[in-house]
DNA sequence: CTTGACCCTGACGCAAGGTCAGGGTCGCAG
DNA sequence: CTGCGACCCTGACCTTGCGTCAGGGTCAAG
């Protein structure tokens, strides 16, 4: 009689397999030697052969239990069940794909919505430097996760800001300006200076006016708040001189 | 400040799930407020963001970890590996459901090489008991597992044995029969008569003979006994008796 | 007698969280 | 002030299909 080394190896499978069937009661424990080993007979190799064909088709194993002891036509049941379910596995794998395939055509940055993927890589090759535009689509993903229901509105409203931008000003060479004042700590008059020009971009911004803001929301309010402080100091001096040179508006 | 909940609802995922990525480091711990709440900023819920967006691309999360910290040019390399995963899972199911197809297509019984499937769905059109058909599968599978180089010769083999047994008698009632005396206790008599017939078939097989039974293994002997003692008392006889009679051939 | 190749049981680990259990906290209504 | 429901906390066990020790016994050969 066969010892389970010996059975593992006629059936293609191992030794831990074999016992782990034992445990969970999907092959009956063989008899024992005077030495504690199992010992198995042919009936045994076959049964632990049907287990490992319908294992290699990707069955589970309960249901292997299911299907050996039970009545035939179940297995047939069972196989379509599983070709489903395969083919549904197979639809998301694909559908998996095409989104990273569309990703890595598009954009440097994986899944934002494509106008915006577009207008990011439009920023970027016109030269505006990759911290600001990171700041930027930080700035966008808070506003998505926020207001998940208007997502359409918000990418309109971004494209649309981003389109007066370009024609309005030389945005790029604003971004890294500001960009600039990350890493020194600028005189005020540099600061008072930069503020001056956001304003007069918030305020032609404000002047073709389509925002939508929609619900305000406790939430939003302390997350922008938040996110607005962990701008560096210079950064958030010429915020706050340009938020006090357009505060007529709001 | 932001809870736990309002966090996982602004990211699409569950409390539960942010948790698991504080233990497993993926997200730093935020502070806590006075009754020991965890409280998260904008920071936060960027990077969770992050996170679910690549999860979601079915990114495993050690891995994201690694991306998020690691320089930008890493993510387009693990997309790529990505998506070759993807590749290789999406052929091994189609792989998969081809192979169910060609089962449920053609056979009662799933995966036994084709020319067997053919020949055991011919015997059962032919009328031979569904019993006996089992039982010469499960030989086969024996024979198979014993001898794994050898498929192809034992499926030939095996054919042939079939094709010349079609020709020469009738094998239907002769295997129903046979496989009658599976129930009942046989007189000696009737137990005679089919061992003789049986000799015949033997000799003639044996005539024929395209055996090339290859290596002789103890394994195989052992288990091939011990299927023979699982026969019912009638048939067992049968077939002692038919090997008494045949005895001068080996 | 030793050595190497087996065998035994039991327990932990894996991926990504789900699901209690047991207990504290917040905010609002009565 | 007191409930109540909704939320938060930690800790621990569950899932799949085994792999991988850890610690110890057994067998066959040299």
């Amino acid at each position: 009689m066969l010892t389970i080394g010996e059975l593992a190896g006629l059936a293609g499978t191992t030794v831990r397999a074999v016992r782990h069937y034992h445990r969970i009661g999907l092959l009956p424990e063989p008899p024992r030697d005077r030495s504690g080993y199992r010992r198995y007979g042919a009936a045994a190799l076959i049964r632990l052969l049907r287990v490992r064909r319908l294992r290699e088709l990707g069955l589970a194993l309960d249901r292997i239990g299911e299907l050996l002891d039970g009545p035939e036509p179940a297995l047939h049941e069972a196989l379509d069940a599983l070709d489903a379910e395969l083919a549904a596995q197979a639809e998301r794998i694909a559908a998996q794909r095409e989104h990273l395939a569309r990703l890595r055509a598009q954009s440097p940055d994986p899944d934002l919505p494509e106008p915006l993927a577009a207008m990011f890589a439009k920023a970027a090759a016109d030269g505006a430097p990759a911290r600001a535009i990171a700041k930027e689509k930080e700035l966008l993903l808070l506003d998505l996760a926020l207001h998940p229901e208007r997502t359409d509105a918000i990418v309109a409203e971004y494209v649309g800001m981003f389109e007066r931008l370009v024609q309005r000003t030389d945005y790029a060479e604003l971004a890294h300006r500001f960009d600039a004042l990350a890493d020194v700590d600028a005189d005020p008059a540099t600061v008072d200076a930069l503020a001056v020009e956001l304003a007069a971009v918030i305020r032609a911004e404000h002047a073709a006016g389509d925002r939508t803001r929609g619900a305000w929301n406790p939430l939003a309010e302390t997350l922008m708040t938040d996110w607005g402080s962990t701008m560096p100091p210079s950064q958030r001096r010429v915020m706050e001189r340009a938020v006090e040179l357009v505060a007529d508006l709001f």
